[in-house]
DNA sequence: GCCGTTTTCGGCCCGACTGTTTTCAGTCG
């Protein structure tokens, strides 16, 4: 974990312990800096170098102080003193389902219960009944949670890719069978967060019911936690949560902005509605009585003097200030990519999929794709895709989309310079994608992208510096994406922030429904990505790698013309 | 504890839902 990580938890535990001393906003202004600090893409201790730590959002005089202790010290004392004042299990009893920390709380100053194994046997001994508060069904839930919680961990983040299929799926269940006009996913799955919790969708119906009663049916779903009139929650298999709500078409707008967050975007829109008299919730933006916004997001934002944000970029992180000047950032989007650069394919399935991955870029409409044809092994030995795929890619070189041949440099291959930083930070499988069309394996150039790398190489900021340093050397770009050979959306907004370009993965390779490049654009938006920071988003002829070789394809396609550079997409 | 394009003090998002209530407190998102 990085140091800004750690930090972050610290301050997060401090707001729990507030919490169960019943502080009324404390801790929400300790959460809030805990998230700040954990959003931030540089360095606590460089911020800290600069004096600046109080430009951090929920960063004031005492938050700062602590963090100085923290770098100096590795610890907060205030936190220590927290820490040996409460009992530690009350945190978990706290973060249990349907309790929070004034039951918690209670049980500690009323019962001595101070963790999960006491309340159990206080419930067992009958000691909770006749507690006022406390009825039959409260013992129950209180009951079944503990059970719950000794079996496993509960409401963990699953990565995005992960819940991507299912989120798709249920989507278009409710799109064909329910009779909803609207359907859309909402939360930080609209985000592109890297992980999310649960998953919100939102839906327009005349009936509430069918659409809950065609949800409710989803083979997928276990279990039905809660359902009201305008909201259900269920479980699905495996454990994550699925709020579905059903809103009123003049409503969708407000309410789709709502339930997309983030929470520090939107107290920020609220108190920016509050200073011009608004007011802001999911039904809609309102002056007094008078509704004026809320049937799409871009009245909400425009109500409030804003242009639309992407939800990507709502985090509170500037985007509010930069919407009020009409200087959002068009982000990159799918119309934008042109190619891929690093394609691989697995050996034995070839070269039937170099026809497939050539069709689905030709179907595509993209200028080119570099297909990986060689590479160093970690042990330093080369590898090379087994003929006929190399005579079947050169006959498909006169053809459609322009295909490359690449070759990936491992530690031990050319430039000497680039295998020495690769051996420097030990890498596994350090591996350079370089396109190069119609040179041999284990020619002598620069990549011209940096792949293979992400959190399980760059798991701290001084390897991703390294990488980042390697990437302006070669002017090459780094591939962003789900999984952990890629680059996150916190790394890539480093990377951007940096000067240098993304390379996002198509997933052309990839069976159609995969996740890889919509998580992967998603990655590049939320780093603020325009079309001009991705590298496969530019002509084959603007890009390095387009040297002319002993077999140069043919020209350009001819429709291989600048597209929209609209960073505005739909909402997923 | 943080914050300010009316504020350096006095606010701090707000509505749904549940369980226990008889008008509300706690939790959740």
């Amino acid at each position: 974990m990085t140091s800004n990580a750690q930090a972050a938890e610290t301050f997060q535990g401090i707001a729990d312990l507030l919490d169960l001393l019943g502080e009324k906003f404390k801790p929400e202004a300790y959460r809030r800096a805990a998230r700040s600090i954990e959003s931030l893409t540089e360095d606590l201790g460089a911020v800290a170098g600069r004096h600046e730590l109080r430009s951090i959002p929920g960063v004031g005089e005492a938050i700062a102080e602590k963090i100085e202790e923290y770098l100096r010290t590795g610890s907060i004392s205030y936190y220590e003193r927290l820490k040996r004042e409460i009992p530690p299990g009350l945190v978990e009893l706290m973060r249990l389902p349907g309790l929070g920390p004034k039951t918690a709380r209670r049980f500690w100053v009323e019962l001595g219960v101070e963790g999960p194994n006491e309340l159990r046997d206080a419930i067992a001994a009958g000691r909770l009944v006749g507690v006022k508060g406390f009825g039959e069904k409260k013992i129950e839930l209180i009951r079944s949670a503990l059970t719950a919680a000794a079996a496993g961990p509960t409401g963990v983040r699953r990565a995005i890719e992960e819940v991507y299929p299912v989120a798709r799926d249920l989507v278009e269940t409710l799109r064909s069978k329910a009779h909803a006009e609207r359907v859309e996913l909402a939360g930080s799955y609209r985000r592109a967060r890297e992980t999310v919790g649960d998953l919100d969708i939102l839906v327009t119906s005349k009936d509430p019911s069918v659409a809950f009663e065609v949800f409710s049916a989803h083979p997928l779903i276990a279990e039905v936690k809660m359902r009201g009139e305008t909201k259900e929650t269920v479980l699905l298999q495996g454990g994550l949560q699925v709020d579905l709500r059903v809103v009123q078409p003049e409503e969708f707008g407000a309410a789709l902005q709502y339930f997309t967050g983030s929470k520090d975007h939107n107290v920020r829109l609220r108190s920016l509605a509050r200073d011009r008299g608004l007011k802001v919730n999911e039904y809609g933006v309102f002056r007094g009585e008078e509704r004026v916004a809320g049937a799409t997001e871009e009245e909400v934002y425009a109500s409030l003097g804003l242009a639309w944000i992407p939800p990507e970029l709502r985090e509170n992180r500037g985007e509010i200030e930069a919407a009020a000047q009409g200087k959002v950032t068009a982000l990159v989007s799918e119309p934008d990519l042109r190619g891929d650069l690093h394609i691989h394919l697995p050996p034995d399935t070839l070269p039937r999929d170099v026809d497939r991955v050539a069709e689905e870029a030709r179907r595509r409409g993209y200028a080119y794709v570099g297909i990986v044809v060689a590479g160093v092994r970690a042990d330093g030995s080369v590898w090379a895709l087994p003929e006929p795929t190399g005579s079947r890619l050169a006959q498909l070189l006169s053809a459609g989309p322009r295909l490359l041949r690449a070759l990936e440099i491992g530690p031990e291959g050319p430039p000497p310079e680039l295998a020495a930083i690769a051996h420097d930070f030990g890498i596994a499988r350090p591996v350079l994608s370089a396109p190069t069309p119609g040179r041999d394996p284990g020619g002598p150039q620069p990549p011209a992208i940096v792949a293979h790398v992400g959190s399980s190489v760059a798991s701290d900021a001084g390897t991703l510096a390294g990488w980042v340093d390697l990437a302006r050397r070669s002017s090459a770009a780094i591939e962003v994406g789900p999984g952990p050979e890629r680059l996150d959306s916190t790394a890539a907004r480093q990377v951007c922030e940096a000067g240098i370009s993304l390379h996002l993965p198509t997933g052309l390779d990839l069976s159609t429904g995969d996740p890889t490049r919509p998580v992967a654009l998603g990655f590049a938006r939320r780093a603020g990505a325009s079309a001009n920071s991705v590298a496969n988003a530019r002509s084959l002829g603007s890009l390095s790698v387009a040297g002319s070789g002993p077999r140069a394809g043919p020209k350009e396609r001819s429709d291989d013309r600048p597209r929209s550079r609209s960073g505005k997409s739909r909402p997923a």
